[in-house]
DNA sequence: GTTTTTTACATAGCACGCTATATTAACAAG
DNA sequence: CTTGTTAATATAGCGTGCTATGTAAAAAAC
């Protein structure tokens, strides 16, 4: 009858997740770099020039989240912030060569991390978990959606 | 070449993180609880009277993140705590009433979510996405054990 | 063409995680 | 018994997430 967390798979997840932002963390703060600001290069170094509600969209965060996480990356000199040319409400985000000088040494501590996590699986179990985490997170997404109405 | 986040366990993880986190808030805020409380409140429900210490062990958290959570808690009128009978230095955590009363509608919140959450999975699946997960989470604990040293 | 609504962004305020540091009590050494 | 160390808690400061609200530009309605 007791709620037994180790058989939650959200108590499981958040468990998780802390581990996994630690260990990021630690690997890329030398680099100045700090969680959210790497996944939001993420997307930069993929396709630059986003807008904020680009970003938001892609990384699934909230609006003011994401106001937040460009101001500090602006602040800190990864992007630099221009006006939309054909929307007057809107912003680019554009990396500056220090946010894609990063990206090699980024990209590795993130892989690292994953990599540590997932010693004890094999190749066959690592596909499986990464499945199943996206079908839960699909599963999450739709009832989001449904609540909406 | 591209770092795929949609391939990045740990990139899943928060992403998942995040829904889990949203859907549990999202339930138990009529109840005027939040997510870390809940927590929390689910090691006092189960051995009442814990220190700050044992608490931030049993849920692997930093002191300092107890101790505000804590704080919280007693603002918000969860918990009392009272100087520990044997030791000078160290506070109990007792459950009020209130906190009694609330467990099974905050624990059938938790039920519920993660019934969203695993609804595409079948039983099989939830078992080993149950235990991927320990086995993740694991494995991470043991890598920062060693890098203690 | 003016008015209304929607959209993009900013800001305030809060929960919760972290590191780093201070404080005080307990314990160990001498 | 005094001194030095360890252990339990508190506090400051910050990043990242959220909700709620404000503002200005764009788009839609009329």
């Amino acid at each position: 009858m007791t709620f037994q967390k180790s058989e939650s798979a959200g108590y499981l997840t958040n468990h998780m997740a802390r581990l996994f932002a630690n260990g990021l963390q630690r690997r890329i703060q030398p680099l100045g770099l700090a969680p959210a600001q790497f996944m939001t290069l993420l997307e930069l170094w993929d396709e630059d020039g986003l807008t904020q509600k680009q970003l938001l969209e892609r990384l699934d965060v909230e609006q003011a989240t994401m106001a937040n996480t460009l101001r500090r990356m602006e602040r800190d000199g990864w992007i630099v912030r221009r006006p939309h040319p054909d929307d007057g409400r809107a912003h680019q985000a554009w990396l500056t060569p220090k946010a894609r000088a990063v990206r090699d040494a980024a990209t590795d501590a993130a892989d690292a991390q994953n990599g540590v996590a997932l010693t004890d699986l094999s190749d066959e179990e690592r596909a499986t978990f990464l499945d199943l985490m996206r079908r839960v997170i699909h599963a999450m997404q739709v009832w989001e959606g449904k609540e909406a109405r």
